[in-house]
DNA sequence: CTTAAAATTATCATTATTTAATAATTTAAT
DNA sequence: ATTAAATTATTAAATAATGATAATTTTAAG
């Protein structure tokens, strides 16, 4: 255990089951005597990562929240998408809740995400969860504008069934790469729908997607063209907004490195 | 340079108004060779801290989304609290900024917030945004549930103008420690007012506050006992979640520790 | 499709840090 | 006040990080 590998495997100790660690806990866990523990454990506390709580406990510290902001005010994607997720709710046909996702290694990441008030169903979309990457409308609109060899390569850490699944999954991502949309069917939560729209900038690698998810008892045939109409012309206004954040960001390097 | 600063004082150099770094770029701001950043920029990504993004350039990874999302859903303070935010904002009679707010070194760190959808003035505080210790009535009532040494210790990191506003200072934290709860006007914003309780819980270890913010044009004095009602009520529910959610992780440690 | 520049990775001797066993100290609970 | 538990300090030995340079890969332009 060397490097930065050292602090991660003891953030990744933490999570929302299991929010609290004492030393000797990390160190039964990692099976690294505890006086190693106690050193690391104190370095990261004064770095905030982690934080002294009651009764010898530790847990994650503000430095999570403090640089969690910092993406938001400025990630391009956050940035151009977040303001238009409440917009696209409220145009909605029917109560949605409606999400920014993007890839994050071989997952899908959600990275915004805006629920209609009323809207009662318990969805897995929430912001910061991690879901699968062949499974429900938000994802594969992600992944099916991915191509050649990283598509290959995405496919290949996938557990299919079976090869004639596989092959099933990669025709129908093929029609809705022409599509330009997706549609999918209690592939995340029971009784929920999805529909998406690719989110991409070359420039600034962003690989993502814009989706609305119903319910599917409150979902009638004719809200389809007006969920579609509102899901494409919100997509690009993100894409378009998108790019304005690149040339700002362009602009302010140029300026600072012109500087020194 | 050595241990977990390291790695701190790359992630420092993002901020929200310098969001993308390239290698050479913080190579040139740390004073260290370009082949060592690398090396530590390239560990930091495979461990989604950072992610390269387009250009050479490097931004915040995901990590910090998920981190942040298991600080939500499990830190006893935002998992009492954020449930009530919404509730005081509509019970307030104006709009309002509704916030939860704790220690965080020796400056105070909004953890939670909610806005009425018509507020209309911008504000300071927000999730994740450090602010100062000593003004406003957010840190206020942080502070001066604070005693003995360490109260002695974050007023001697504070620049007052002088020893006379340290002691006016000293003494307003005396009288609203007596009263229960703060009132400042336009201490960090101009134009806006703010109420505060203090919360805590020393099991676990919490110094927190509760606090709503007004704009002073709307505000007349008949709402006072109203928003002192509220605060307090709400105060004082949300230290009753804490104690439950203290006494939930109690029992499920008992139990994961009697199991090994 | 080629080519040149830029970005990134690999190599390795030197230097510095981390490790972990143990002792010493501090803190917390009765 | 006392004792157990938690935390910090100390150390030689083991290990890893550094940074100069070379090698390779990627990117962008013609």
């Amino acid at each position: 255990m060397s490097g930065f590998l050292r602090y991660k495997k003891i953030l990744d100790l933490f999570s929302e089951e299991r929010s609290s660690w004492t030393v000797l806990e990390i160190s039964k866990a990692l099976e690294t005597p505890s006086s190693t523990i106690y050193r690391i454990v104190r370095e990261m506390v004064s770095a905030e990562f982690l934080e002294s709580a009651a009764g010898s406990y530790f847990r994650l510290g503000p430095a999570f929240i403090k640089f969690n902001r910092i993406i938001n005010f400025s990630d391009p994607l956050v940035r151009a998408g977040q303001p238009f997720l409440k917009k696209l709710a409220d145009e909605n046909p029917i109560t949605s809740v409606n999400v920014l996702a993007r890839l994050y290694g071989n997952k899908v990441m959600c990275v915004a995400d805006y629920k209609s008030p009323s809207f009662k169903k318990n969805t897995s979309y929430q912001r910061g969860k991690l879901m699968p990457l062949i499974y429900g409308a938000t994802s594969r609109a992600i992944i099916m504008q991915i191509t050649n060899r990283k598509l290959q390569d995405l496919i290949n850490l996938e557990n299919f069934k079976s090869d004639e699944d596989k092959n099933i999954f990669l025709k129908d991502l093929k029609n809705d790469r022409k599509k330009g949309y997706c549609f999918t069917e209690g592939q995340v939560d029971k009784g929920l729908i999805g529909f998406a729209v690719s989110i991409s900038n070359k420039k600034l690698g962003i690989e993502a997607s814009l989706s609305s998810i119903f319910d599917l008892d409150e979902f009638l045939l004719e809200h389809e063209p007006i969920i579609y109409a509102n899901l494409t012309s919100y997509g690009l206004l993100v894409e378009k907004y998108i790019n304005e954040i690149f040339e700002d960001i362009q602009k302010y390097h140029h300026k600072t490195n012109s500087i020194r």
